[in-house]
This record gives structure tokens, sequence and C-alpha cells, in this order.
DNA sequence: TCTTTTTTGGAACAATCAGTCAAGAAACGG
DNA sequence: CCGTTTCTTGACTGATTGTTCCAAAAAAGA
């Protein structure tokens, strides 16, 4: 038999995650990748494939993780516009880091097909989720109804980049919160 | 007497935005700015120093011109509302190129303090002047007075943000008009 | 025409890039 | 124990990076 494993893959892809998500595709180099995912050159790629392929697994992953995260919260709260209200304070929160699916849009826009098809499953299943719970909450008389909640769902996820962008830009924790209630008592 | 410069040194600068807003400053190589620029590699080192300077530069310029058009739309419409709503649809006109400010905070982050320099004075001048509109369609009744004007101010470009965000990710002409339409009715 | 300065293009630079090769080390079935 | 197979390690490669050097051509005023 074969010689096993020694790392971790996952958790591998997680470390590759933390640099790409500070320095873009482009700003990343393998040497500083080996050194944070904590394997051997010829590791990487035989594991996965090579720079390229890792972003794009990375991409993934985090695209995946972040999803889950949000429908955690959407499902958190049995009253739909508190779930929501904790999707919003959870970004606000968790602002410090950098955004992998930002960075990557901005870094490539619509240029990378295989991208923007990650980056649009994510966001549809997200937008989806996010809708069935702002119907919820305009049937209980928390959300406005003059907007449909399709324009409502592209609205909070519009406001998530923007809270996330200022954040990167500098702002204060203080302004983040204000920023997540205000698009909050938007929706009302 | 020596011979005069034959390029004009904003055109060059301008040519060398639109390579960096949508390339980024990693993802643009000296032969990309050459040839876009129209200048040989030596009157570029000449001009402009090294690479990362005439990146400096550039984003020095496109923010000043940037803040340049959001004023002049601020001060388009007697009623400050309609002058808020001006400088949103233009955002929302525009979002069809790659903003070169974010596209610098989503790649540096906090990481370039002369960066950061640049960003936040720029940011200042711009938020006081929407805070002044603001302040004032709020004495005119248009614009609600239980949130602050900067933290509204703060809001509107988290927005403006979120929109150019949407466009680069692909969102049509329908989606960020909508998005720039909730915005303002959340401050109303 | 001469001088001065710019422009231009190519050649060269060291550094760094992504990616490969080859040899040794480790695990497991025999 | 052995042998096979895979993993790991570090040196290596060729290409590309940003930058500089050099020399020739060009332009503008003295």
């Amino acid at each position: 038999m074969a010689r096993t494993k020694e790392f971790d893959k996952t958790q591998a892809l997680d470390l590759a995650i933390g640099v790409f998500r500070e320095h873009g595709f482009e700003g990343t180099s393998t040497e500083m990748l080996v050194s944070a995912m904590k394997i051997g050159r010829q590791s990487l790629y035989d594991t996965f494939g090579d720079k390229w392929k890792l972003y794009c697994l990375a991409v993934e992953r985090y695209s995946t993780e972040e999803t889950k995260a949000h429908l955690a919260m959407l499902r958190k709260e049995p009253r739909a516009l508190e779930s929501i209200r904790a999707m919003m304070e959870r970004v606000v929160e968790t602002a410090g880091q950098a955004c992998l699916g930002i960075n990557s849009i901005c870094e490539f826009g619509q240029s990378r097909p295989e991208l923007t098809h990650l980056h649009q499953s994510g966001d549809w299943r997200l937008k989806e989720a996010a809708r069935k719970r702002l119907e919820e909450a305009q049937a209980a008389g928390d959300v406005c109804t003059t907007l449909s909640s399709v324009a409502l769902a592209d609205f909070l996820f519009a406001n998530i980049a923007g809270i996330r962008i200022a954040a990167r830009s500098g702002a204060s924790p203080k302004q983040l919160k204000s920023l997540g209630q205000i698009a909050l008592r938007a929706i009302k």
C-alpha cells in the first residue's frame, strides 16, 4: 500500500483562502501559498492542480461556507424579520476579515466564466432563501409590501457588499453597525 | 532649447487608469501599460517614476475626477433631495465601468498608507458635501430626521459601493436602477 | 548648423514567477 | 523482514516580471 497523506486537504484549502482573501489571486505567489498552507510545493500541485485551480477551489469552498453561514442565520429565528436581522448582524460583526467573494468579483469582474458561474450559483441559492424569508416577513407585516421580495433581496445583498467594502476601507464597528441598521430599517 | 514633450501627461494617465481599473495593480504589467498609454517604456519611467507611483497617481486622479463628478451632481438641482437623486442616478448609469477606487480598496485594504490617505481625503470631501445636502433635505422635510446626516451619508456611499459591486458581478441595468431607488427611498 | 532635450526601441539586468524533476522517506500488504 | 506505492522535500527550469542602460533619431530654439 501507499503512503498516506500527512495533511488535511480541506484544512490546507482554508489556509489558502486566508491568503487569497487578503491579497487576491495576482497578489499571491506560490511561495506565500506553500508557506501559509504548510505543505510542500509538489504536494500543492499534486493535490490542487495549479494556482488557478487552487484559487477556484478556494473561492468555491469559501462561497459554500459563506452561504451556509448566511442560511444558518436566515433559519435561526422563527420570526422572519429577526432572522434577516441576524444575518445582517453577523455580516457587521465579521466584516473585519476581507471577503473572498467580493475580492474575486472586483479582481476579475465577468472575465472568467468559471468564476462567474461559481458566484452566480452561490448567489442564487442565497437570494432565493432570503427572498422566501422576506415574503414571510411581508406576510407578517414586518416588511413593506410596496417592493418585490426579489428587489428587496437584491438590496440586502448589495448592502452586505457595501458594508464589507466600508470595513475594508477602514470604517469603524460603530459605522458598520449603523449601516446594517439603516439597511434593515429601509425594508420596513 | 530642448525638445518639448510630445504626449499629454494627463491623457496618458487617463489611459493608465483605464488599464488599472479593469485589471488592478498586480494584474497589470508594464507591457500592458506602455501599449495602452501609447508611450515608450522609458518615457513612462521618466515621467511617472515607477509602476507603483504611476498607480498612486492614477488612483489620485481618478479619485479627484470622481469626486468632481459627484459634487457636480450634488449641486445640480436646487432641491437637495433631487441633487442626491441625481448623484445616485449617475452612479447607476455609469456602473458599467469598474471603479478604480473600490478596486484599489479591495486589492490593498489598509495595507498601503499612501493609498489609505488618498482614499480618505477624497471620501471626506465627498461625505461632507453629501451631509450638507442631506441636512438641507432634512430641513425641507424630504429626508427623515430620525437619523443623523452623517449616518445617512455613510449609508448612501455604502450603497454606491454596493451598486458598483453588483454591476461588476453582472447585475442588469434594471436591477441597478432598483437598487438606487430603494437606497433613495430608505432615507426618506 | 549646433546644441539640448525627448522620444523611442532594443538589449540587458536581477529578481521573481509558476511549474517540474528526481531522489529520499514513510506507510502498508506481503 | 521486503517491496511497492505514494508522499514529501528541495533543487531546478524557463518564462516573465519591473527596471535600467544605451544609442540613435527627432524636434525645437539659439
